[in-house]
DNA sequence: CCCCATTAGTTTCATATGTAACTAATTTCC
DNA sequence: GGAAATTAGTTACATATGAAACTAATGGGG
């Protein structure tokens, strides 16, 4: 006589172990990783993540409107409308309304908010350095290629569900 | 007479370019690879991914109390009891006091959230194999190194930032 | 034994975020 | 030229989340 498992199962049972499971391991370690940096934008500027994004993107790029900052930073417009308005608020941005199209501005960093950018450039860049520190060069190559997959698989997924908007969404 | 630089500017100017930013891309790649997830677990089960990680920690291991699935999906304890608390309304777990601590009720799966978690896990696996489709070997390996290396510095961040909970926090 | 500290888990309150509706300005197209 | 569709940006409402207060049970000296 031969053996029968005694207990049925389906025919494929595929086994599945959270804590090797990718997309919980990302958002594990992403959340890690932000949750020190936004504590530390937080204690040290009284700034959030989102408020951060705009004044990176100001920092950079000089003048911008809150469209282009949005899709700049993937961030939706409504986060982005919300953050900029918490900064002008504490005039670390000001805004300036386009003439040739009234429905838009311009936004750009006040002095003050030109030096709150100055002091944080290198914080979030020693952040980062230590991050990468203990890692290879070519682990780290082995990063740039796939954080660039997963985008593009993403990407793909959400234009084939249909979800055009989570391209812009945070 | 020689050249120098008409506005001043602090000696080390270095240039933070956003969209290279480590912390910010790893943000955005894990925001849209679990957008898609936590999208088709909605749609198909009303399930959201603090219940998912319930019921995959359920799946795996029987039987556990919320505290102990809290340390193991890294979740908060408030979040934990929010999310079991929607799973029991819906019958897709059920709880058992301990009669050793009764502060403590143990968790598992019934036969219903049992049958769930049989169809989620090859959804699950397929997408984790979407994600991973066209990443070479060895990149998949830097991939398990670089994981383990950014838990690993934030743990020591936080540690040394006093921030203990969020070693336990979502 | 009993008071105090600790622990599991829940609830409350404040804040953050997403969706959808809205306003105002502009463009399209007839 | 003007009604209808589009776009930039804001607001309102519902939901999600985090922190802290709270309840109930246990453990640990004295």
């Amino acid at each position: 006589m031969n053996h029968l498992p005694r207990m049925s199962r389906p025919a494929s049972e595929a086994r599945l172990c959270l804590a090797e499971f990718l997309p919980y391991r990302m958002n594990v370690a992403t959340q890690a990783i932000s949750q020190g940096l936004a504590q530390y934008y937080a204690d040290a500027y009284g700034i959030s993540i989102p408020e951060w994004r705009i004044v990176a993107t100001l920092g950079e790029f000089t003048e911008m409107t809150a469209r282009d900052i949005a899709a700049h930073s993937r961030m939706s417009k409504v986060m982005t409308s919300r953050a900029a308005a918490s900064l002008l608020k504490r005039k670390l941005i000001a805004r300036r309304t386009n003439r040739e199209d009234r429905r838009e501005s311009f936004l750009r960093l006040t002095a003050q908010g030109g030096s709150v950018y100055a002091e944080m450039v290198p914080k979030a860049l020693v952040y980062q350095a230590r991050l990468k520190e203990g890692l290879s060069k070519s682990d780290l190559a082995a990063l740039e290629r796939i954080l660039a997959h997963f985008m593009q698989v993403s990407q793909k997924d959400a234009v084939e569900n249909g979800r055009f908007d989570s391209l812009l969404t945070l």
